[in-house]
DNA sequence: TTTTATATTGAAAACGTTTCCAAAACCAAT
DNA sequence: ATTGGTTTTGGAAACGTTTTCAATATAAAA
């Protein structure tokens, strides 16, 4: 166990500068190269990544900070960026910032301890607007929600067009009164609040832009009371996993019907969305491939860190399902908005 | 950026054990730890973890290894993990073994290479069965799934007696033919399906266990296969959350009514299952506590290496929801048992 | 004052690797 | 044999910290 390389070259008989060539693979003899092999293997050697990082100034690690591990989206985009870091002989530091600020500030600068060669982010608002890329040694590539404009590589969903195309399905489908429910820590929020006033706006619509801390359950709440107002609204859309999650909850708690008396709809198809009633009509992102990208990015600026900035925008799927299909939506529908 | 130690020391005018005293909160008269601070400042100066953990000899880092970290099990797990690691002060290095022993068997590696101080794993069957202890340089706690017996701490649920709960709870409620789907990687499933036939066979009734590879694409495929044997089950407990979802889909591709036709219940309360018709039946485990307890046995027997191993057993709660509920059980179920 | 104890400081030796550089060994060609 | 060129090898110097140890400064006691 406690064996050093200085150990093994002694029971092998050679120089500690042999037993490193053998361990990364340098040129050295097969005759040596067993002995050395043997030598490892009866004392258990197992070589020290700290002493090795320091001494060769490479980390062969990256970073990604990500905003929620609770939100499946964050779940699958984790298991693309390993499986390419692995593939490209790079470990994975995983950090769950919980949508806070501080904590994502705190992970950035162990990172930066780390001596990390690249991180993957998706910032909140705040961090995002005050990100400064001289500050780190280290290429960052945002994903989910960029950061100031061509300060660093980036990969994104179009979500105003998105949120834009969910708002048009709703409206097709009869809906009027639409309440749009936001996080209100992401750009992403505010991007998909944009598109949904986007529709709302060419379709003569007044549109009703909710922002809440993105969690199922200030979204339950919100809704909860939002669904008691005067004029409650004929649909809602949520702007992702988590608080469409929490907007079903409240509905179903008010005891009003999807889709004929409430339409739903909302971003990420997370696997339960396509399984209560008859489906919620959901934006899917391409979440593997938003992962497998981002980590792309990041090799691919460590090998050529002049190049300009990208952004690369991904394009989401509208799902149409039955939690938007009202069965005969005009009547219903305008009768429950003109009492 | 690239500043050293050195570089600092010499900008404050002090010696490097100096500002390394500083930096740690060591001795140091007030005056000089201000000169110091404003040098740190100035210079942007970010200690090296490698070289610190090298000389310092400690890493302050845990590593959690999961078998899947698309179960929603283990993402509550890994963030208590996180959240009590991080009070007391260590760093998660979380690994996604992905139910693979050659991968766990690389990131234990791994594991030893960084010199964690401690590692909380889940292994599959295999890897449980030939871990050897003695051969790591850290304590190990498992969790989810025991090792050989006492060669570990763990913190584990009461799997027998729950599936035998579950299962008696399907026979009460009229169920006859149940059929028991179970994982075939961990000794969860194992356990769970030794409950299950407890339990069957107290009432006189045949068991018919399954195992699968734990996923919901698997169970799914599985299932819809043996929903179309001539004597098809009158319900079906799954053993996890990942292995209902698919037994969920499978079972509503044919076209059968939960719970009249046939009964459903299963393993973790993941977020869906109260979503889903009435609501699917299933054991919740305290998730967030068995990781925080994971961790915290881990910090005690970091502090007192030579106590014996202990096991902690936790209990899961039965959540009798609709999807175990049939409206008219003896009736229907007995006219669809003999046909 | 002088002495004794205590709190701060700095010089230098680790920590376990990799890598530079020069020496040694080999092989082929003269 | 001698030369000239490859390969292989080993010695020793890094890498950036922490920590030991002795030295100095400060405070308390005599």
């Amino acid at each position: 166990m406690g064996a050093k390389i200085k150990d093994v070259a002694a029971l092998a008989g050679v120089s500690v500068a042999t037993v490193s060539r053998v361990l990364s693979n340098g040129p050295v003899s097969a005759a040596l190269r067993q002995q050395v092999e043997a030598a490892v293997q009866q004392l258990g050697y197992s070589p020290n990544l700290s002493a090795r990082r320091l001494r060769s100034q490479h980390s062969q690690t990256v970073g990604l900070i990500v905003s929620d591990i609770r939100n499946p989206f964050f779940t699958a985009v984790s298991r693309a960026v390993e499986d390419v870091a692995y593939q490209a002989g790079m470990r994975v530091i995983l950090c769950n910032a919980d949508e806070n600020p501080d904590k994502e500030a705190m992970y950035l600068r162990l990172m930066q301890e780390e001596r990390v060669c690249g991180v993957i982010f998706s910032p909140t608002t705040v961090s995002a607007r005050r990100f400064r890329p001289e500050r780190f040694d280290f290429p960052v590539v945002m994903i989910d929600r960029a950061g100031p404009a061509g300060a660093t590589d980036a990969v994104v969903l179009d979500n105003r067009q998105a949120a834009a195309q969910l708002t048009e399905h709703l409206l097709a489908n009869g809906y009027r009164r639409i309440g749009g429910l936001f996080g209100n820590s992401g750009a992403t929020g505010a991007e998909r609040a944009a598109g949904y006033r986007d529709a709302m706006t060419a379709h003569g619509q007044k549109s009703d832009v909710r922002f809440v801390v993105p969690g199922s359950e200030a979204a339950d709440h919100l809704v909860r009371q939002w669904l008691c107002e005067p004029a409650r609204p004929q649909a809602l859309l949520a702007s992702n996993g988590l608080l469409l999650l929490g907007a079903l909850q409240a509905v179903r708690a008010s005891g009003l019907a999807i889709p004929d008396d409430i339409g739903l709809a909302g971003f990420d198809n997370d696997v339960w969305t396509g399984l209560v009633g008859e489906g919620l009509t959901v934006i899917e992102q391409p979440v593997y491939d938003i992962g497998a990208m981002a980590m792309d990015m990041l090799l691919s600026r460590l090998r050529s860190p002049t190049l300009a900035n990208r952004l690369l925008v991904l394009h989401g799927t509208l799902l149409a399902r039955g939690s938007t299909r009202p069965a005969t939506h005009q009547v219903r529908i305008e009768s429950s908005a003109a009492p």
